[in-house]
DNA sequence: TTGAAGTATATGCTCGACGCATATATTAGG
DNA sequence: CCTAATATATGCGTCGAGCATATACTTCAA
């Protein structure tokens, strides 16, 4: 119960600092720095897809993307295809904030693990991905999940690996 | 690398459902189920107290208490010395939906921790502890870190303990 | 080919939570 | 007592969010 009790607030304490360093990068706090890592990671993201990774209603997740417009952070895009649909792209300035946004979750995370030798922070890790797939829900959460995450540095993500594992025992 | 992005999704996850599933119970969503949990754990709470606990301003926090002394959820006593403060308490209905706040909290833990054995949580235990300590702040961050926590089964409160050790190394 | 239903995105409107600045009440110190 | 400090409360404006609806486009069927 005690263990328990230590590890809710350790992931409540980094979940606001890494949410909290993350989001200073970002022109606005709130959405905005999951908005541009998710799109740094999946370039020509629908709005639709977008609105679902950070939590937000369709209408809010359109109103988001006009500030990061407005900003210069984000373009939308015509779909070549489909005239409905608008790909999201991050612009050059995008990438750089986005960059930074990932940087300072980077250094949050890695600020934590310092305490730890290399085979504890190998442990952690095990622990933490057995508990990550039990816990993983759709593709939508999935999203939310990663709606921060380095995946340029991610190489073979739990996440991914589960969704993909779970398809094909459907099969 | 990998593990740490493992272990820093996994506490955006559990955050993240933790501050859901504590907030279904609370009759609004943000700071309410914070702010009830915070006040079972110390009734007499003070406003100012209230703020830093959860994150808010000062005006944040008198109408947040508006709102829950309106819900029948908390009252606003005199301060039997002190004219000026006002001592926040839970009413019966409040330490009822206090209860929930923290059951529904325990149950997501719980939840997670169930794909680990005894030794597992044990060792989970042991290392989130050592970045607990190595992350906290100064008591308002206390607060906050444990604004959701169950007191009365975590003996030994490891953030209690770390800010008495450092109050003593001073002295 | 045309019309209805479905899908993707955008907007009008309103609400409500928040913060800043300020006001009120009370205490403490000189 | 008068001033400064403390604890709480309020006037006011801002802004993000959701609901309902509008617009644009695609798909499918008759």
């Amino acid at each position: 119960m005690r263990n328990m009790n230590v590890f809710g607030a350790l992931a409540l304490l980094l979940a606001d600092e890494i949410v909290r360093s993350a989001s200073a990068q970002a022109p606005e706090v709130g959405p905005a720095s999951s908005a541009l890592a998710l799109l740094h990671h999946e370039p020509g993201l629908s709005i639709r897809k977008l609105a679902a990774g950070v939590a937000l209603s369709h209408a809010g997740a359109v109103r988001l993307v006009d500030r990061l417009v407005a900003e210069g952070l984000v373009e939308r895009r015509g779909h070549e295809s489909d005239g409905r649909a608008r790909l999201l792209h991050l612009t050059a300035a995008g990438e750089t904030t986005s960059m930074a946004v990932l940087q300072a979750r980077n250094a949050t995370l890695a600020r934590a693990l310092t305490v730890l030798n290399d085979d504890e922070v190998a442990m952690l890790g095990s622990l933490s991905e057995r508990m990550l797939r039990a816990l993983l829900g759709n593709e939508e959460h999935a999203y939310r999940v990663c709606r921060l995450c380095d995946y340029s540095s991610c190489r073979c993500c739990p996440v991914d690996e589960e969704l993909g594992s779970r398809e094909a025992a459907r099969a």
